[in-house]
DNA sequence: ATATCACGGACTCTTGATATCCTTAATAAA
DNA sequence: TTTATTAAGGATATCAAGAGTCCGTGATAT
């Protein structure tokens, strides 16, 4: 069991994208190269953060992605959520009326989920910032 | 991202071995027919759980398995450490010094793991036991 | 009009999980 | 000693999801 790569493109290319000023547009391309993966594969992956409403696209000439107007604060979780999906880690497809080892494992996960919930992407992005200087 | 099956079968196997009465050895066909899976295939399972040193296994004729005599006390952490393996959730193969993102992604994954180090499977089963009745 | 961009369908490739088959070795009972 | 029973493990087949590519469509600025 392990996240996938999709997961880490979209971490780094939200903290990228949060470093823009605001409302100017980044392409694919330059996010692409960023992280020396293709193109066409990260677009997937934008596209996700999109329908997730994390970030806004423009297409057309001069087009590109933005951080979303109405999501300021992005945790981990929220980009997470939108590449992995909400599916519960441990899914038994029985569901015994009360189950005690899905209530263990649910809950472990709440416990991770809510840490990734707590964290800030603005955060992260920012000490990163400071570090290049 | 999703725990194995054989994570589940495993937690079952095992709540179900520590019900058994001391010292009595339980065999792969009857804890397979219980979940309804082919006993090779628990077989693997098993052997999992032996080399991790949960359960103790007799081989030749009126051989099985039982919980471990020098551990008494297995969490859930025991086991789907021994059928998932010990590699992080989020493994970034490049490691930057000191990288913000792993940093809140290991302490998530923390935060689980404590969870499931806490609960213990002689717990849930007794539980489970009382239901029965 | 044209170049530039995001979007999405279809496809291939790789990897890991799932599952079976068959052989070997150990043990108890006959 | 022989036989039945049982765990262990190698080899193999199957399947699903992840990773990644290719190409066509539509929107937009110049
Ligand atoms: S006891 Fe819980 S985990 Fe086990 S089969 Fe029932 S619902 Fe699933
Ligand atoms: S910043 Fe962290 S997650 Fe990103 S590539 Fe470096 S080590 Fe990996």
């Amino acid at each position: 069991m392990k996240y996938s790569n999709a997961t880490n493109y979209a971490l780094h290319t939200m903290v990228h994208l949060i470093l823009q000023p605001r409302e100017s547009l980044v392409g694919v391309q330059e996010l692409a190269e960023m992280q020396h993966l293709s193109p066409t594969y990260l677009s997937k992956i934008l596209t996700k953060l999109a329908k997730a409403g994390l970030i806004e696209s423009t297409p057309g000439a001069k087009g590109g992605y933005k951080v979303s107007r109405t999501k300021h604060e992005i945790s981990f979780l929220d980009v997470i959520h939108a590449i992995e999906g909400d599916t519960s880690l441990f899914d038994c497809s029985i569901h015994h009326e009360g189950c005690a080892i899905e209530k263990v494992m649910w809950q472990a996960e709440e416990n991770m989920k809510s840490e990734l919930n707590s964290k800030l992407l603005i955060d992260i992005a920012k000490e990163a910032e400071s570090k290049q200087k």
